[in-house]
DNA sequence: CTGAAAGCGCTAACAG
DNA sequence: CTGTTAGCGCTTTCAG
């Protein structure tokens, strides 16, 4: 690997010199030795190593992605994410948590030891104690779609107040009345506490009684959705609809639907969460509470590179982005009983 | 920061000492002295800084992955990759092409200077000379699902070549004469063509002519895959029966054929190529050519880990998947005319 | 068995 | 305007 000793060789400059071009450093330099040395890396081929000017520097451009797992959900945040730090000269280091915490803690604990510059965290480990600690060290970090109660640092959520809402609505006006609502444990996830809560406040606006056989918290696991909603539709009173908060745990549900020989939505309406592109050509296409993942991933990479750059601690951003119901072919009027 | 020399300090020993637990190198040190630098370690929560680490050791263990854009496709191979990363203490740094060669090339060009010590690429530019030249100066590289020609690498792929035999196969049995194919350009990379000849072949063996008509090379931009489909389903002859090569494109010829308002498999059978697992719960159900996604990502990651590991070069090793043909319900009988 | 010292490739004062 | 110098934090001979 040829190093900026060789440039400076073989320019017959210094070294120091050649680091100056390599940081566009040209206010005091003449333009002859500019262009000598401009010809020599280009000569040479040189491309300085970053893993030194980082040791110098102490700074990577390197920016730490943390996500819970890899739903479609995810990859539009990392497009999103990817396309912003690229505008800014960031690379991006990805690691997936696999739903377990244990996996997220140490991919975290890794990134750190990679001395990434930021962490974009999509946490499913709200209370960890790990994030108090990179709080206490400054530690540039932004939440997306999750953020831990205690500790206050820039997020970019969703209002799943009103997207939960609007969805309630909407199945309420239908004529439904047995709505169940199917989440990931609550945990200390402000998304899933949102959506419950926005759920029970629906109903009671409503005057619906809240009935626990219809709110599911399903572990996240593979083939738990599958199994919960089984149960759901053999119960006794079971739901005329279902409201989905997750994009893993709507394709178990829907699964489960159809392996019960259940038509959506002549037999039950579904409503998801997190619209993606396939979503128009399911059988049939679903409605969902649609998330602007792009965005979201743009925004937070937009905040953490903001936070990365001016040192100093400003107080926390709290970007809100704003869910669209959108409607396709999978509800319908509620059968009169 | 805390760093070795703080630990060394901290426990009245020498910076090399230190090193040496570091790296596990306890041969000649007395339990003594090791557990003493493990409890300073312990109590001022060290964690080398891998970036001096890598600066001396000229290793990053980092691995760079080179995709072509962010489809379902590409989220299991990550995952595959990211699993085999894991085990081996590597991290993995991505980038997205956005199908855009410019783009490709950039990307690469980064993750060298970032010192990755190697890359897994799923090029859409196989003729690019960087891959000469990455070749010629010996640079670790597998390539996944795609492959520069005048290059001899390691490389994991699908042999199309039965995929799509045993796709037309099916077709052919069903009594489908005018059988359609949907490609990105060919450019010269070595999935495309083999899906092509395959595809011909198919007829060939069936005695059934080659209609160029039936061959649609779409261009890799948003919405030409809709158009190209429209005009194929207008045209006088329209086919009974339409492979799509591609993830993105079935996504897109899907979208037409809704838009046309034929139904699938009555108006037209589809068969698509690459499953994920939304394809059960497509209206109908995607009839597809699986690949195993994941153990491509594994195999992938596999292959670079060996070869960054013993630096001396063997002979390139070819690892090739099955593809399977998953039957579900896009597809029927042709009907007789 | 342990420590001193040199150096990975680059940057950034500081001189000149 | 340009070069010298001293590290960044770690590893690795080489002595002792």
């Amino acid at each position: 690997m040829t190093t900026i000793e060789d440039v400076a060789k073989k320019a017959g400059v210094s070294k120091s010199s050649v680091s100056r071009v390599l940081n566009q450093n040209y206010k005091h330099m003449s333009e002859e030795m500019k262009q000598k040395i401009l010809k020599a890396i280009e000569e040479l081929d040189f491309r300085p190593n970053s893993v030194a000017q980082s040791l110098k520097k102490k700074e990577t451009k390197i920016i730490g992605l943390i996500i819970a797992d890899m739903s479609p959900f995810c990859t539009e945040i990392i497009k999103g994410i990817q396309e912003e730090c690229l505008k800014n000269g960031y690379s991006l280091m990805v690691s997936n948590s696999s739903s377990s915490p244990e996996q997220e803690e140490e991919n975290i604990k890794m990134l750190i030891g990679k001395r990434v510059d930021g962490l974009i965290i999509n946490t499913i480990n709200p209370r960890s104690e790990l994030f108090t600690y990179l709080q206490s060290i400054k530690f540039p970090m932004v939440f997306i779609n999750s953020s831990p109660q205690n500790i206050q640092e820039d997020m970019v959520i969703v209002d799943n107040t009103t997207g939960t809402t609007e969805a309630m609505d909407y199945l309420v006006n239908l004529g439904h009345k047995q709505i169940a609502i199917m989440l990931y444990p609550i945990e200390n996830i402000l998304v899933r506490q949102e959506k419950l809560e926005a759920y029970k406040k629906a109903l009671m606006n409503y005057h619906f009684p809240v009935d626990h056989n219809l709110i599911n918290i399903i572990k996240q696991e593979k083939g738990q959705g599958i199994q919960t909603t089984l149960r759901l539709l053999e119960s006794p009173n079971p739901p005329t609809a279902i409201l989905s908060t997750n994009i893993n745990l709507t394709l178990e549900v829907l699964k489960a639907i159809r392996e019960k020989g259940l038509k959506i939505p002549k037999d039950i309406s579904v409503i998801g969460f997190d619209d993606f592109e396939w979503n128009e050509l399911l059988d049939p296409a679903l409605t969902t509470v649609s998330t602007p993942v792009l965005e979201m991933g743009e925004r937070s990479s937009k905040l953490l590179i903001k936070k990365i750059k001016r040192k100093k601690q400003t107080k926390p951003v709290k970007s809100e982005v704003l869910p669209k119901l959108i409607f396709r072919q999978s509800t319908c009027k509620a059968k009169l009983e």
